[in-house]
DNA sequence: AGCACGCCGACT
DNA sequence: GTCGGCGTGCTC
């Protein structure tokens, strides 16, 4: 009998297919195979083994020497396939897409000083020769160049040498040399050999000239070890002083840790509260036990801040993942994880997919932030699937927030999570006091959006040397451009949105799909010249408004869309910081980036943006940006105040806010929302939606979309007749994260949507749902029973 | 997801 | 006459 292994291969199946496996070759669970696909070779996963023989099958083709995938790992592919719906070679594929891309690691050398004096001495070659000495001499050398806490790709070369622990210098190299896929080194005995191009640099030279060196005999070329990526880290490198709230949180979690079992934990701290200073406890403590700990964040294209955070807690910088890493980085990161060298990790969404060795903690860091949710191939919300990773890694999961998901606050009050709150500002800092302007009563003159109050309150604070921030959470100059002569608005051809006007590009834009065109000089409708008038206010326009009012203040406005991305924001966030503006002007981006110092005004130019959505979720959103865009005034010794212009000083988000009572908040909130006929939170649903009109069907399908979470594989499901719908309508299925994946229309018939997981499962489901309930005259609406935390 | 096969429009 | 568009269907 024929030994036969089922392969899982990362394309578009569910099934695992079977090969035989030739004499000699050995195999386990997990083991990575080349094996022959259609016409090509593709390289999969062995998923299962069988002695039962097959005569016609295939052979595998080749083994792979990358390690094995552990099992764990393939238990959380068949998780997450199961409930994304999607075939489960997909959900392989996100595992292993870094090995498929990724490029051997170059090997890294630099020059050492051989001591023989060059045949031909000139300025340059004297230049190279003293930098080098001076580089490699032990009286200045702090650490070595190949230092193991500079991570970062591009910032690794340039950045300054930390400081190293106390004892810290050798820790280091005996921490890298033995590790090293078993390739000799030629290792210099004295002087650490420094890098041809941090040489070039040193000396104000080209490489050119090292190379002439090298070629003379003065310099010489060896092999250099590669450096660690998230290992070194050093448990008691930096202790902090945690305050009264956070050391009880902390100590929980660190025993939770070390218990080694699954559990679920809500983290909520107010802003300022320390709640990375006590997760970090938590990973102090899988550090001592020799474990691996994964931070997810939302943004991780912003988050220098956290990594100098983590660096000064720990020694050095985590590794890092996210979509922006070029190929090496990618290979020796994926290697440094699934050996276990990398003990700590933070990334992006798609890092919950890494193959750790020995993963001892998660912590899902903004746990409430929509950037958590993949929307497109394997549609999932990365925080739930951190929960089943957790799980089946018999780990604790740590979600931290300010502001937790409702559904999260739902799980922690039903005792699913546990729950750990720290209620009070760290240090002697306090929450901001958060007044009201009513804008019917107090707002600004025609055209103005800055209300008298809110203008004086910025003049005290710039008057007292502090920092004020404008916050707008809409981009552009104006959200609605309409002809005076004849009523037209300008509205989105694809999607009947407003077209915002930007200025600054001259352009109207839909910031639903992103349709641009210019804007034009003459109504289309009536062909009006210099009728068109801009109406409401963004960001550009405060700004322009901000230099008319205070012309001497040093202005920076910020926003997601402007010219320069991610690295000029960063630096525009960081100049802000250090306080070398005065008022700041913003999107949410600047809600959640960075902590400044010398901020103690927060002016919300508009309260109301958001409340007005369909999106049954825009409360609770609201409430969270708000929040959060408040909580960014008054630090340490300063207090902060925050003045929220609004036209509903009444609304219970408002209020909310005012009162700062959050619990209050989110008890009304989900009664409201399961008075609503909502999904009660916790068990969220799919939801069909049905109404009178196409348009109105589809955009309160587009809200539902926003609110229902996750979706199981077709597990029990409700139908109940609507009735009395008009012929012809369209329904929409809502599935995991969110997404819209099928249409229902008249009779027996469905679409997927184009975004819809390509499932047996989902299409089985349909047709079973559709045969087992023929839908009623006009439609019917589907409510597929989903706890997203069945697991637990 | 790839990659084949397959059946209709404008080009060397 | 063929090169090539992307629609449909399959991969042990």
């Amino acid at each position: 009998m024929a030994r036969v292994v089922d392969v899982l291969v990362p394309v578009a199946v569910d099934t695992a297919y079977s090969y035989r496996v030739p004499a000699g070759l050995v195999l386990e669970p997990g083991s990575f195979v080349s094996v022959p696909l259609g016409t090509r070779h593709a390289t999969g996963v062995v998923w299962a083994e069988r002695e039962a023989g097959g005569d016609n099958l295939k052979q595998v083709a080749a083994v792979r020497d990358w390690p094995p995938l552990r099992r764990p790992l393939r238990d959380f592919v068949d998780w997450v396939a199961r409930w994304t719906l999607s075939p489960r070679g997909m959900v392989l594929r996100m595992a292993v897409r870094a090995q498929e891309t990724a490029a051997p690691p170059a090997p890294r050398s630099g020059v050492v000083a051989t001591g023989k004096p060059p045949a031909r001495m000139t300025d340059a070659r004297a230049r190279v020769l003293a930098a080098l000495a001076t580089m490699q001499d032990p009286q200045t050398l702090i650490r070595p160049p190949a230092a193991p806490a500079l991570s970062l790709g591009e910032r690794g070369a340039e950045a300054p040498p930390t400081p190293s622990p106390p004892g810290g210098g050798s820790r280091h190299s005996a921490a890298t040399e033995g590790r090293l896929d078993g390739r000799p080194l030629a290792r210099d005995e004295g002087a650490p050999p420094v890098p041809k191009s941090a040489l070039a640099e040193a000396a104000g030279c080209s490489v050119g000239v090292i190379d002439g060196l090298i070629e003379d005999g003065a310099l010489a070329l060896v092999e250099m070890p590669q450096e660690t990526i998230g290992g070194d880290l050093d448990p008691g490198f930096g202790n902090t002083v945690l305050n009264a709230d956070q050391r009880p949180a902390a100590a929980d979690l660190a025993a939770r840790v070390a218990s080694r079992a699954f559990s679920a934990i809500l983290l909520e701290g107010v802003t300022g509260s320390g709640k990375t200073e006590v997760y970090f406890e938590a990973i102090a403590e899988v550090l001592r036990q020799g474990r691996q700990a994964l931070v997810l964040m939302p943004e991780i294209a912003l988050t220098g801040e956290f990594l100098d955070r983590f660096a000064a807690r720990f020694g050095a910088r985590p590794a890092e993942w996210h979509s922006g890493l070029t190929e090496r980085r990618r290979e020796r990161t994926l290697r440094a994880v699934a050996s276990g060298e990398a003990r700590a990790v933070v990334g992006a969404r798609s890092a919950l997919f890494l193959p750790f060795a020995d993963l001892g903690l998660i912590v899902v860091d903004e746990e409430h932030e929509g950037a958590y949710k993949q929307e497109d191939g394997v549609i999932y919300n990365a925080r739930d699937m951190a929960v089943v990773r957790a799980r089946l890694e018999r780990a604790p999961v740590v979600l931290a927030s300010a502001t937790p998901a409702l559904e999260t606050r739902v799980n922690a009050e039903t005792g699913r999570y546990a729950w750990l709150k720290l209620p009070s500002r760290f240090g002697s800092a306090t929450l901001p006091d958060i007044a009201t302007v009513d804008l019917r009563r107090e707002g600004p003159p025609r055209g103005r959006w800055l209300s008298p109050k809110a203008i004086a309150g910025i003049e005290a604070a710039l008057g007292r040397g502090e920092q004020a921030l404008l916050f707008l959470n809409r981009r552009g100059y104006a959200p609605l451009t309409l002809c005076r002569s004849c009523g037209h608005r300008f509205e989105c051809p694809n999607c009947s949105a407003w077209l915002v006007e930007h200025r600054f590009r001259a352009a109207l834009v839909c910031h639903h799909c992103g349709h641009v065109e210019p804007r034009p000089k003459l109504c289309p409708e009536c062909r009006e010249a210099d009728s068109l008038t801009a109406c409401g206010p963004g960001v550009e326009r405060l700004a322009e408004e901000a230099a008319l009012v205070f012309p001497d203040a040093r202005t920076l406005t910020l926003s997601s869309d402007f010219p320069g991305g991610v690295e000029t924001l960063r630096r525009q966030l960081e100049a802000a910081a250090r306080g070398e503006f005065d008022l700041v002007i913003g999107t949410q981006l600047v809600a959640k980036g960075h902590n400044f110092p010398s901020l103690t005004l927060v002016v919300v130019v508009d309260a109301d943006v958001g409340l007005a959505n369909a999106d049954p979720r825009a409360a609770e959103r609201t409430f969270q940006l708000l929040r959060q865009a408040t909580g960014r005034a008054g630090r340490a010794e300063r207090e902060g105040h925050a003045l929220l212009q609004t036209w509903q000083p009444e609304h219970p988000v408002i209020q909310a806010l005012v009162s700062g009572d959050a619990e209050r908040f989110y008890a009304q909130e989900s009664d409201q929302r399961r008075r609503g006929g909502l999904p009660p939170f916790g068990r969220l649903a799919a939801i069909v939606v049905s109404a009178e009109d196409k348009g109105a069907a589809e955009a309160h399908a587009r809200a539902l979309a926003r609110t229902a979470h996750a979706m199981p594989a077709a597990r029990g499901f409700r139908v109940a007749p609507l009735g009395g719908l008009p012929q012809g309508e369209e329904i929409t299925l809502l599935g995991p994260a969110e997404a819209p994946i099928a249409v229902l229309r008249k009779r027996h018939r469905f679409r997927l949507a184009a975004k819809a997981p390509r499932s047996a499962d989902l299409q089985g489901f349909l047709r079973a749902l559709l045969a087992a309930a023929p839908p009623p005259r006009g439609g019917v609406k589907i409510a597929i029973d989903v706890d997203p935390q069945s697991f637990l």
